[in-house]
DNA sequence: ATGAAATATCATAATATCCTGTTATATGTC
DNA sequence: GACATATAACAGGATATTATGATATTTCAT
């Protein structure tokens, strides 16, 4: 995609909208349990048990989440008998992590040292 | 970057550390504010007078976002003068943005429907 | 040098928002 | 009915963003 059909999706005096819709998705990354789950789906699809298992949290908070990073397109499910399977199956997903990583890696240190943005710390 | 070396950046029993420094890094694209400047930049450089008189926001305001952004990679600087220039330079943050504009734009809907994530909207 | 312009930095308080924990209940499947 | 999962509501706590104001820095012009 062109630079300018990025821009032209969210021109004239509606920036914000678009951007509000952006920030919302973008957010969907923005937290460590939620990067966790899908990093933990990179290596294939896992049931919402196995998920629960590693991360050691309630069901319910785990569901949310997952039904969260549903709806926003980052995941897909697939009913196997009683269990369901999540998925990564956007490769552009895969692809934003990718990226995301590289950048992370070259800017580890300063991220860390940033004041302005800090993820929320997992609770004691 | 292979999925594999995605995940041995963070193996081990401590994924949090590195899910927090994701988390982190991400939440720079999860705000409207620097979206809109991020997205601005994308036609090429332009100073912080320009930037504030675009987004019509205090200087202060302003520029602390720039700071943000610059402290985690996102934007690079350039004095020319009297003013600074701000711009992308990376292309890793472009595509990232670029993938995640398709993604947006195949579930917008959904996204906006999602009563789990909410991006603040603009205060009045 | 002196002063003005452009930008950066800092501090504080207030608001808004997210995540979590918890509990309960509603699905769908065997 | 038992199992696996989903959805919902609600309070509490942690945190980010904002607004505001003041001040420091760099550069340019006189």
């Amino acid at each position: 995609m062109s630079t300018a059909k990025l821009r032209s999706a969210a021109e004239g005096a509606r920036d914000d909208v678009a951007d509000l819709v952006y920030a919302k998705f973008m957010s969907g990354f923005a937290d460590p349990t939620r990067l966790r789950i899908i990093r933990y789906l990179l290596d294939g699809p896992r049931a919402v048990g196995e998920i629960v298992a590693y991360l050691g949290m309630s069901q319910s908070r785990v569901s949310n989440h997952l039904a969260c990073l549903r709806w926003c397109g980052y995941v897909d499910t697939e009913r196997r008998g009683r269990t369901v399977l999540y998925r990564l199956t956007d490769r552009r997903i895969r692809k934003i992590l990718e990226l995301a990583t590289a950048v992370v890696a070259d800017n580890a240190s300063h991220i860390a040292a940033c004041t302005r943005l800090s993820a929320a710390a997992e609770p004691s």
